[in-house]
RNA sequence: GGUCCGGUAGCUCAGUGAAUAGAGCAACUGCCUUCUAAGCAGUAGGUCAUUGGUUUGAAUCCAAUCCGGAUCACCA
């Protein structure tokens, strides 16, 4: 339990014994001391002084008086400034707080809860490689999914490949039309790379068939509906829905490209997962919820034989179920989906990390869901977050201002790798742990700084400041691990610490060690918040916050030096706590720490 | 046009009912003979888009307006 939690009672029970007031936990307002003030924890006054007709000086001397008789063994002392009662703990509560909990490997995880979560992310196209769009998603699914792992849930990482589909028919005819049997290893590119060059050939041949139908006459939507590519790979999709032996066998051969190039990527940028699914096995799924909801009266069919549901009673428009020519749309997909990981996992809850754009597509799905009466419609959750914008503007696939995913995590190991060199600190370390350290520092840097904003807003990519190592970012949190690393290093915390001399009064906190304490204090409800916003940028501000407190004491006091044994001992196991806690938090935004850099 | 999201320091972002609105970057001043200066300490920078309302108290809640974005496909 955390500090305001056990403060909270004390204070309803001074409100009820001294004014008879009842007052719930939730009304009550408690909080960290803010600096400038004295004190390490506030009670707001104000919402109860009303009713006290009394005034906030007066409630608040009343109730410091109360607490510090009542609790003296917890509380120092109590000052009230405005309508503000702030609290003193009294030194020894916090030394046992540390003594407790700095070598506690379990602090902040709690119990399990016995529930079923499953965070689906990623779901990546098979026609073309990554980009930082989806790496923000990547980073964000993967933590979340660690996030709530450590408030007890059991947590199944899933990814929905789209391996289906005309955009995908689009790389494989460019591929025949222009390839000559090029293959990723004649070529000596990475497979997704490979097959996204023929994607983006294909628009190029499209674009160019459309002018010069253009140019002979036609109108514009007719030449888009008539280019020979474009018939060609419609055709195709065709083939490919008939099971066409040779089709087949090319979807497979590329998508066979395009996944050992994702692998790749995913390994390096440590995403994995429970179980992948794959669209085309799942894409035929949703038509028997068309049957059903037909059955029900939930859904209708027009003239021409598709399907729709009616949701302008719900604000929403009508929304297509199923095509007239039988075939499914991405909504009947993600109903057959749903349904398929419903059985499979039975979860409590499944997250969906998809953008923003998607926020009406979720939202009809869900409604769908709760229409057809599903047990589960109401255990769906999106996860949306914005899109990540250049300063320029949105990027673009077509204009060619797509950040590449591989080439934005070499950038960054590079940048590492030349920082690293211009400081000179790490002459003694191998080729292959230099390369790691590169690796360490530029993807910590690259996954902080997308993980470091809430999810919900889109943000801008500015390539200069991405790539600063410090203030706000991984590779400053890093270096406050190593530096306490290097601490360790030389002096290793006796066992027992301040607990082996109980008889000792510990000399008073400095101002600094203390507000070390209570920002270590913090870490579980940390994860709390995290959890319920599902926002790991609240793990990420904390920990910088917690690795800034950490770079002011360690400046301001010597652990090795300290004034006294006693104090050594105190500042070893602040350092011990801190560093746990920093590669923890950072664990948990799936970014490493190392040992020196 | 309907719906949804956003507008806080030059830039990128915190803060969602409480004290004098905070960080980082950029700018400027100091600090490496003692545990890693990828650090620390300090200066400067704000009409919290605008207007009205609710409240003891509003960047935060409500309403309207302005600006930006997303979405409303037999695309995914």
């Amino acid at each position: 339990m955390n500090t305001a939690s056990r403060i909270k009672p004390f204070v309803i029970k001074s409100l009820k014994e001294l004014y008879n007031l009842d007052c719930s936990a939730t009304e009550l307002t408690i909080s960290l001391t803010k600096p400038e003030f004295e004190g390490d924890y506030t009670i707001v006054l104000f919402s109860f002084v009303k009713q006290l007709k009394k005034s906030p000086e007066q409630t608040g001397k009343e109730i410091g008086d109360y607490l510090l008789k009542n609790h003296p063994h917890f509380f120092e002392s109590y000052n009230v400034i405005k309508g503000f009662l702030n609290l003193t703990l009294k030194d020894s509560y916090w030394n046992q707080f540390l003594n407790e909990n700095y070598s506690d490997k379990s602090f902040g995880l709690q119990s399990p809860t016995g529930k079923k979560v499953i965070v689906e992310y990623s779901s990546p196209n098979t026609n073309k490689p990554l980009h930082l769009g989806h790496l923000r998603n990547i980073f964000l699914g993967w933590s979340i999914a660690e996030i709530l792992k450590a408030q007890g849930n059991e947590v199944i990482k899933t990814s929905v490949v789209n391996d289906r589909g005309i955009h995908i028919c689009k790389s494989m005819i460019a591929w025949q039309l222009f390839a000559n049997g090029a293959t990723p290893e004649s070529t000596g590119m990475k497979g997704d790379h490979f097959v996204g060059e023929y994607y983006v050939k294909f628009n190029d041949e499209y674009k160019k068939q459309v002018s010069e139908l253009l140019a002979k006459g036609w109108n514009e939507k007719e030449a888009e509906k008539e280019a020979p590519v474009m018939k060609a790979a419609q055709q195709m999709l065709l083939d490919w829905e008939a099971g066409n032996p040779e089709v087949i066998n090319l979807w497979k051969k590329m998508n066979g490209w395009v996944y050992d190039g994702f692998d790749i990527t995913f390994k390096r940028i440590g995403a994995d997962f429970t179980k992948m699914y794959y669209e085309s096995n799942t894409y035929l799924l949703g038509k028997k919820f068309v049957e059903e909801g037909l059955k029900q009266n939930i859904f209708f069919k027009k003239e021409d034989g598709s399907v729709w549901i009616d949701l302008t009673g719900d604000g929403l428009n009508q929304k297509l179920v199923l095509r007239k020519d039988g075939t499914s749309v991405y909504m009947t997909q993600d109903l057959g989906l749903v349904d398929e990981r419903y059985r499979d996992y039975h979860f409590d809850q499944s997250i969906y990390v998809i953008g923003d754009e998607q926020n009406y597509h979720m939202k009809v799905l869900k409604l769908i869901l709760e229409k057809l009466g599903k047990p589960y419609a109401n255990r769906i959750f999106h996860l949306s977050y914005g899109m990540v914008e250049l300063p320029t503007g949105r990027m673009k696939s077509r204009e060619g201002t797509v950040v590449d995913a591989d080439d934005m995590v070499d950038e960054m190991n590079s940048v590492a790798k030349h920082k690293t060199e211009e400081l000179g600190k790490v002459k003694d370390f191998s080729e292959t742990e230099l390369e790691e350290l590169y690796d360490t520092i530029g993807l910590g840097a690259l996954k902080f700084f997308l993980l470091r904003v809430d999810p919900k807003k889109k943000m801008i990519f500015n390539p200069e400041e991405s790539v600063d190592f410090h203030g706000f970012t991984g590779p400053f949190i890093q270096y406050t691990y190593a530096r306490i690393q290097s601490i360790l290093r030389k002096e290793k915390p006796a066992e027992k610490g301040l607990a082996s001399k109980p008889e000792a009064e510990p000399s008073s906190l400095f101002k600094l060690e203390k507000q070390l304490i209570i920002a270590l204090e913090q870490y579980p409800s940390m994860i709390q918040q995290a959890g319920e916003e599902h926002n790991p940028s609240v793990i990420a501000i904390y920990v910088f916050n917690l690795a800034k407190t950490f770079n002011a004491f360690y400046t301001e006091h010597s652990v090795l030096n300290a004034e006294t044994d006693e104090k050594k001992q105190l500042r070893l196991q602040l350092s011990v706590m801190t560093s746990r806690i920093i590669a923890y938090s950072m664990g948990l935004l799936g970014i490493r720490v190392p040992d020196k850099m």
